[in-house]
DNA sequence: TCGAAAGCCATTTTT
DNA sequence: TGGCTTTCGA
């Protein structure tokens, strides 16, 4: 800490510019205080206003700071902001993830609940793939359990903090599903325990048991952290409730005595007790948009029960959107019944209008969206100041084709995981069989990997050996001798021990018997040695597969990682490394400088800010997503997560969204997503309207002729709609049929429609009706008749199923073509 | 023991 | 559609 300004003095810089509430937050001094900060209100502001005013004042320390914040990003760039308002480093201060803070209480404590404190991390991905072999073993998929059925419900019963045990005394034994899955779970936890494992929910829940199990350890905590800030409270779960709960506590004089800790004069009250951490939460019930992952909304709404003697300060001035997109995002929100009112206002009229544009099929959305990113770029706004965002990671690959087309350059926020390539976890494994060498997963990945002739038999051999030992796989590695193995083989396996244990050198330093010590050396050069020593990027450098190459490059992409963590970290040890990144999270991958526009969910979205916001693949079935029709609360969960979106955005609001859509190779027709409906019509202006893309609204030429313009350019749509056709679809003109469906719509459409029959003139609704050609087989020659364009004779048909295209010379209006299944044609 | 081919399957959102 | 597993052949 650099000098402080005098207490008292502190207030004036810290409060000017803060409007009233804000004001009220950042000044509170009290047992709990809820902020309810709507989109864009400044409550970061508020947050940091807040952490520096409690320091500078001197009532407290940057130690008894414990900050949430939902990603690894947002907590640094909360620190950075504390420290400028500072004006110093403030050393001590936690801010940092639920799930990081935990790791960090974890490892400390390891050893109490039987763990090296250098135990590893499964991310989703290993949990699955030791569910999936639990299940294998046990023919588990015969009742129809699958890894990611499993995994969920596993997820769900410790984010409830249940245990395998308590879930099997909950579980209907009466149900055999239900028993495997308890069976299962109970082997899961005794796997993940006998590799020293944890996976993301054990992290919070684990870190529960233990404050719950040494009272003595929870007071360490509880009397240290005297103020307690967490962001995003709405998409808390059960567990993370708990933690705050617990941290929350007064500590009882008892549990002081126990934990050998004196307290200095005035920490205590009366009966001897430190009271509890004053406790801030900030959150919107509005962007609650994780319910599926355990958040419990119930959590901010009964804050005031839960912490009696409570304030709320009401957050509702938006600094970030212009007024026409707030009307919209409000609008929007407003159909969800049941929440407390509250509505976002600006000082800020007017704005742009929203834009909108309905594509043909996916492809021609995202040229539009390329060609309008270009048009803005050329406007003045950074490609950094631009995103897209989708429902469905699958939605990337359309928009990246055209991307990469139209050279506008960008970059995918989550999706395929770096982290979860194949070369990447392999390379992970090497450094996790250092770090810990109970993870015999870890081991068994990288035994094989590169080969060198380790196969099934032999890993079979090793672990029999080491069970009837009773030592470890690792140890058993170096008895290797001892198996009677061919020498080429016992060479290879003492030479993957020897490695390992010459990096477990590196990594953790050396005794000398001379009494001095080799220091530990810094994570990137343990990496290079196991490179170096298993001949794994050599191998992969040396293969003719050329995907091998992008493997090397994404390996060497991971060296570079540990370099720059090294650099940030020069006391970073091999176990921090591997913990930040198990911890990464899709928004920590955003880099401010890359100058590149970003693609990602709206999921991701939640918490971000851009001049610019694409939403695209507003669509019935994609937003809302078919799968949340099913559950309670799913379409008003799908609701928020369109505000959450539409929020993003500062300046310039776009609503894309494509008549058709190719799903599993399929062509399957759009609608508009109902909740298009819910933005008033004088909000948008329609560059291109469903009704227009679809024939209908009188405009539709020049609607066509646009499409055709837009198609011509559409590489992704050539290649999947036309195959092998030159020169890319041309315009697919389709529009529906007066009468019903023939079939084929799914019932949520069906219902959609039935619910909007009546109104007319809504320029975001499709026609009554949605044709189906499937059936009708065309061929050169035939003679067809069109709704608008009247006759004609079949040129070509290209194209295969629902992707026919036929290629129509009409009498009236030359060459068209059209997608078969859709366009309103019949043969005469 | 390995590589290629063929079938199979799944497709919501994530720390 | 493509990613993944299984299977087959060498």
């Amino acid at each position: 800490m650099t000098e402080l300004p005098p207490a008292g003095a502190w207030a004036e810089d810290l409060l000017d510019g803060l409007n009233p509430p804000q004001r009220a937050a950042v000044e509170y001094r009290g047992p709990a205080l809820l902020v309810v900060a709507g989109a864009g209100s400044g409550k970061t502001r508020v947050l940091t206003h807040r952490i520096a005013g409690l320091i500078r004042s001197r009532e407290a320390w940057p130690s008894q700071i414990l900050a949430i914040t939902f990603t690894n990003k947002a907590a640094r760039e909360m620190r950075e902001r504390v420290e400028q308002l500072l004006g110093g480093v403030a050393d001590g201060m936690w801010i940092s993830t639920f799930h990081s803070a935990c790791v960090r209480i974890l490892r400390r404590e390891a050893e109490r609940f039987g763990f090296v404190s250098s135990f590893t991390i499964y991310d989703s991905a290993d949990s699955r793939a030791l569910l999936k072999r639990i299940i294998k073993d046990r023919e588990a998929d015969a009742y129809g359990l699958t890894p990611g059925g499993v995994a969920a419900v596993i997820s769900k019963a410790k984010n409830e903090l249940m245990d395998a045990e308590s879930f099997a005394r909950n579980a209907n034994s009466a149900d055999p599903r239900q028993a495997l899955t308890a069976e299962i779970f109970s082997e899961y936890s005794r796997e993940l325990n006998r590799a020293h494992a944890m996976d993301f929910d054990d992290l919070i829940a684990q870190t529960v048991h233990l404050f719950r199990a040494f009272p003595e350890v929870a007071a360490v905590y509880q009397r240290r952290f005297r103020h307690i800030l967490v962001d995003e409270y709405q998409d808390t779960n059960h567990a993370q409730y708990a933690l705050i709960r617990e941290l929350t506590r007064p500590v009882e004089p008892e549990a002081l005595a126990r934990a050998g800790i004196e307290p200095r004069g005035g920490e205590t009250d009366a009966q001897g007790r430190i009271p509890p951490a004053s406790l801030t939460v900030v959150g919107d019930s509005d962007q609650s948009i994780y319910a599926f992952r355990g958040a419990d909304i119930r959590n901010i709404v009964e804050f005031e029960r839960d912490f009696p003697g409570a304030s709320v300060v009401l957050l509702e001035q938006n600094y970030r959107s212009t007024q026409n997109i707030l009307s919209a995002a409000n609008a929007v929100i407003e159909n969800n019944f049941d929440r407390p009112q509250k509505k976002l206002w600006t000082a800020v009229a007017g704005g742009e209008l929203i834009t909108g544009y309905t594509g043909y099929s996916q492809h021609d959305e995202a040229q539009f969206v390329a060609d309008e990113i270009e048009r803005l770029h050329g406007e003045g706004f950074d490609y950094r100041d631009i995103a897209v965002f989708y429902r469905t990671n699958a939605q990337t690959r359309a928009l990246e084709e055209i991307f990469i087309r139209s050279a506008v350059p960008y970059r995918v926020l989550g999706g395929t995981k770096f982290y979860e390539r194949a070369e990447v976890k392999d390379v992970l494994a090497y450094l996790i069989a250092v770090a810990n060498p109970f993870d015999e997963y870890s081991l068994r990945r990288i035994l094989n990997t590169p080969k060198r002739g380790i196969g099934p038999a032999t890993e079979a051999q090793l672990a029999a050996y080491a069970a009837g030992e009773g030592i470890s796989l690792r140890e058993a590695l170096r008895h290797a001798a001892r198996l009677g193995l061919g020498p080429k083989l016992t060479a290879a396996i003492a030479g993957l021990s020897a490695l390992l244990d010459e990096a477990s050198e590196l990594a953790f330093g050396k005794q000398l018997p001379s009494g001095g010590a080799v220091p530990p050396r810094p994570p990137v050069e343990v990496l290079q040695h196991l490179l170096e020593g298993s001949d794994y990027l050599a191998q992969l450098r040396a293969s003719r597969d050329p995907q091998d190459e992008a493997r090397a490059e994404n390996v060497e992409e991971l060296v570079s990682v540990a370099r720059d963590f090294g650099r940030a970290n020069p006391e970073g040890t091999l176990v921090d490394f591997l913990t930040e990144v198990s911890l990464v999270a899709a928004a920590d991958e955003l880099d401010d400088e890359s100058g590149s526009v970003a693609l990602m969910t709206l999921h991701t979205a939640k918490g971000l800010e851009f001049r610019a916001v694409f939403l695209t693949g507003l669509e019935e079935g994609l937003l809302p997503h078919q799968m949340s029709a099913g559950e309670p609360g799913g379409l008003a969960e799908e609701r928020r997560l369109f505000y959450v979106g539409i929020t993003r955005a500062r300046e310039r609001l776009y609503l894309t969204l494509a008549m058709t859509r190719a799903q599993y190779g399929d062509v399957d027709v759009a609608l508009p997503s109902r909740f298009l409906q819910e933005i008033p019509a004088e909000l948008i202006a329609w560059r291109q309207s469903p009704a227009e893309a679809n024939g209908r609204g009188g405009t539709s030429s020049r609607a066509l002729n646009a499409s055709s313009r837009q198609l011509g350019r559409s590489p992704g749509f050539a290649r999947s709609a036309v195959s092998g056709g030159p020169g890319g679809a041309g315009s697919v003109a389709f529009r529906p049929e007066a009468e019903p469906a023939s079939g084929g719509m799914r019932d949520s459409l069906q219902r959609f429609r039935e619910a909007r029959a009546g109104g007319a003139s809504w320029p975001n609704t499709v026609g009554s009706g949605i044709r189906d050609n499937g059936e009708l087989e065309l061929a050169a020659g035939d003679r067809v008749r069109h709704e608008d364009y009247g006759e004609g004779r079949v040129a070509a048909v290209t194209g295969v199923g629902s992707k026919r295209i036929a290629h129509v010379d009409f009498d009236g209006v030359g060459r068209k073509k059209l997608l078969v299944k859709i366009a309103p044609i019949s043969r005469i």
